[in-house]
DNA sequence: CCGGATCCCCAGGGATACTG
DNA sequence: CAGTATCCCTGGGGATCCGG
């Protein structure tokens, strides 16, 4: 295990979850709960095999995650964050927000996708502004994978998967989606966009927030960064 | 540049500070301010020159940092964190929080230590639970390199060096100090960890918190991880 | 199909020396 | 002081193979 070798806990901390992959490897878990190892492979598209097993020595022998043989249904082993392992959540989580900033980059179109990777964010973009109101439901198709929004009693429920009659549906690119559930790009400018929204359009304003999450206020970052090629 | 080729914002987050050093060079940013290059240099002990050019020529690009001509007091260029750099900081200092948990490993008497790195640990570690008591100043000499720490109407400032006539004088090994500091070394057994306090010790338990800092609660990590070789 | 292990090769990083 | 230049080595990408 190559180390800093600092008397510094930041430093101790990039000693265990610093090199490449491993904290996406924990976002895996964070976000998917215990998963196989294949399960991990489709969440980190390009990790090769070696890579993502010497990993998951690393994490367990720092005990980050714990390795459990899982009884018959799933009758394989499950990589399990530890309780230390959760505690990485809110670095996570910081993390997570200051990269959204960066997001308004160029969206590379050859980049990968995976639905639960919107979880976070749409948790963040999403409020229920009328809590009396009747469960509603949204059906999202990011990319061709679905992810299934759940609004009740003033409580956001996401995640990846469908559900048979949605209340509403929309489908296109993931930034086309979270564009038009910031308020970005208003619904009239849809279809420009290569939306495709159907059902009761008028869900939206019952879950766009009004006033954005307090976290996200960097979005509205003043400062112009350059780019090199 | 090397990148991960996700949509996702950790994964945008760490395409820019990922790479080995970055978060550390960021950290010596926000602990010390503005920078020349030896400065940063001399904080990341082990980093090789050429590398140290590198990152600050990729944190200048992606809009972390910027580079700077200072005036003749100083007469060369320093390296300023942006608006997007410092919004880093909460990661820098949920990272560092999670990091604490793991310093109770061996400590190891070959790392470098830093003066200015203590001072996160140390605002985390201490209050004022005396806001009308006067003025009062201590002097920490932790391997060899002074910290000052002056307490004052409820607060805590905390920045390396020296001042002349100290209230308090502790002197010895950072993990001692911490260790005292945290209330895990009673002032009895200081001697035996090779602690010198001189002074107004009384000091202490005006600074010393009574109830941990929040954040800091889950230093009372349950949970046993093993080590490997 | 799952959970890796093995091999090859290149790029990223470490150490040191040198320069404007 | 602020880097560049160079050399070398290890970590990581990519593919393939293997036992359960």
């Amino acid at each position: 295990m190559r180390t800093y070798g600092q008397w510094c806990a930041l430093a101790k901390a990039l000693d265990v979850i610093g090199d490449r992959w491993t904290l996406l490897l924990v976002r895996e878990l964070v976000l998917q709960g215990p998963c196989r190892f294949t399960d991990l492979r489709n969440g980190l598209p390009g990790i090769a095999s070696n890579l993502l097993s010497t990993r998951l020595k690393e994490l367990e022998e720092n005990g980050v995650i714990r390795r459990e043989s899982a009884p018959p249904p799933v009758a394989t082993t499950l990589f399990h964050l530890t309780a230390l392992g959760h505690r990485l959540e809110p670095a996570l989580q910081a993390l997570t927000l200051w990269g959204v900033n960066l997001k308004t980059e160029i969206g590379a179109d050859d980049e990968a996708f995976r639905a639960h990777w919107m979880t976070y964010p749409l948790h963040w973009v999403l409020e229920d502004s009328r809590p009396r109101d009747a469960l509603a439901t949204i059906q999202l198709v990011a990319a061709g994978e679905p992810v299934f929004v759940e609004v009740d009693g003033g409580h956001i429920g996401v995640r990846p998967g469908q559900t048979q009659p949605a209340d509403l549906t929309i489908e296109g690119h993931p930034d086309a989606i979270m564009g038009l559930l910031l308020g970005r790009i208003p619904i009239s400018q849809a279809d420009a966009v290569g939306l495709d929204v159907t059902g009761r359009t008028a869900l939206l304003r019952r879950v766009m927030r009004t006033t954005p999450h307090p976290a996200l206020a960097n979005l509205l970052l003043t400062e112009r960064r350059q780019r090199s090629s």
